[in-house]
DNA sequence: GTTTTAGGTTGCAACTTACTACTTAATTCA
DNA sequence: TGAATTAAGTAGTAAGTTGCAACCTAAAAC
């Protein structure tokens, strides 16, 4: 993969510091992991991670302040505060599934209950990959960096994806 | 997405915990993202990242030690040492893109550069998302959790993608 | 053979995490 | 209604981690 050897400075202003800002303490990932795969409450997430309280308490706070969970007062039982994926944090979703894929490819070894199905027909996703904007699947061998400023439009097939 | 209540201890198994020991500490992931861009020696990481120059001989080694990257004296100048992605680390990538793409979209707001590209079109890659064994790709109510054991095989058109 | 460079290590202060016990408010139970 | 329980969170303190600056060592350059 050909790399750039300038513009180094310009690493600093990218997406990455500001996402590991939000998730990048220890245990946040582990707790987006824990409400993906069904955990609401404080005791939940304390019970079932084994975090200490305070921190559990204090990372639960930066989410919320984050945007990335949001917090409700049950209207039916008041002490019940419920912590809901937002939007915003149900899109990390596909970082989560690439690094646990990662995880279990070259450190556990072995895919670990529960697996992530399309609903249509039950069967396991795709590994998590790179694709170009047609859809392509690519290789690491066919990847390059370049500056944002010397790309051209050309006739995009289905772009849009670029978000 | 439907949620399994159950098996709750079996999160602590899956391929997260595993992949975090690996790159969760602070500086790990930025310093990877620096050797996907082209840095490859203690120096450039220092003066680039701004790093204490204890963690960031810390974290090499942490990184060497787990097989994301190697390490090898040059042999034309034995004092510097290069430190290079193995494979396993190379296989972060799609990790990376997706996490500094959501940070991109929810955090900074703005695409930054170095941007990868397809080189066969100099195009920009696809968002990082999640596709079905069959290439559709799927949206977060597309998705449900299941048990491996309750997965039955069916003909799969192109799996071998799910690793 | 002195100086410079690359890649570290060491010591110490500041900050973060972890463990345990305590608090507060809402709910249930007798 | 009043006592016990539960959900969520706070407080105190010990242990571990990070960050800064200065120092070290071996290879290369002058």
């Amino acid at each position: 993969m050909g790399m750039l050897k300038e513009d180094l400075a310009e690493l600093a202003e990218c997406g990455l510091p500001a996402a590991l800002e939000a998730i990048g303490e220890r245990w946040s990932f582990l707790i987006l992991r824990g409400a993906f795969n069904g955990l609401h409450h404080f005791e939940e997430f304390q019970s079932t991670l084994g975090i200490a309280r305070n921190i559990l308490a204090n990372r639960l706070g930066k989410l919320v302040q984050h945007g990335i969970l949001a917090r409700t007062p049950l209207p039916d039982d008041r002490r019940k505060i419920e912590y809901r994926l937002t939007e915003k944090g149900a899109e990390l979703l596909p970082t989560m599934l690439a690094l646990r894929q990662w995880g279990e490819r070259w450190e556990t070894g072995c895919i670990s209950n529960p697996v992530l199905v399309d609903e249509r027909d039950s069967q396991p996703i795709a590994k998590i990959a790179i694709h170009a904007h047609d859809g392509r699947e690519l290789g690491l061998h066919d990847l390059r960096w370049m500056h944002a400023e010397d790309i051209k439009e050309i006739g995009t097939s289905r772009l849009r994806a670029v978000a």
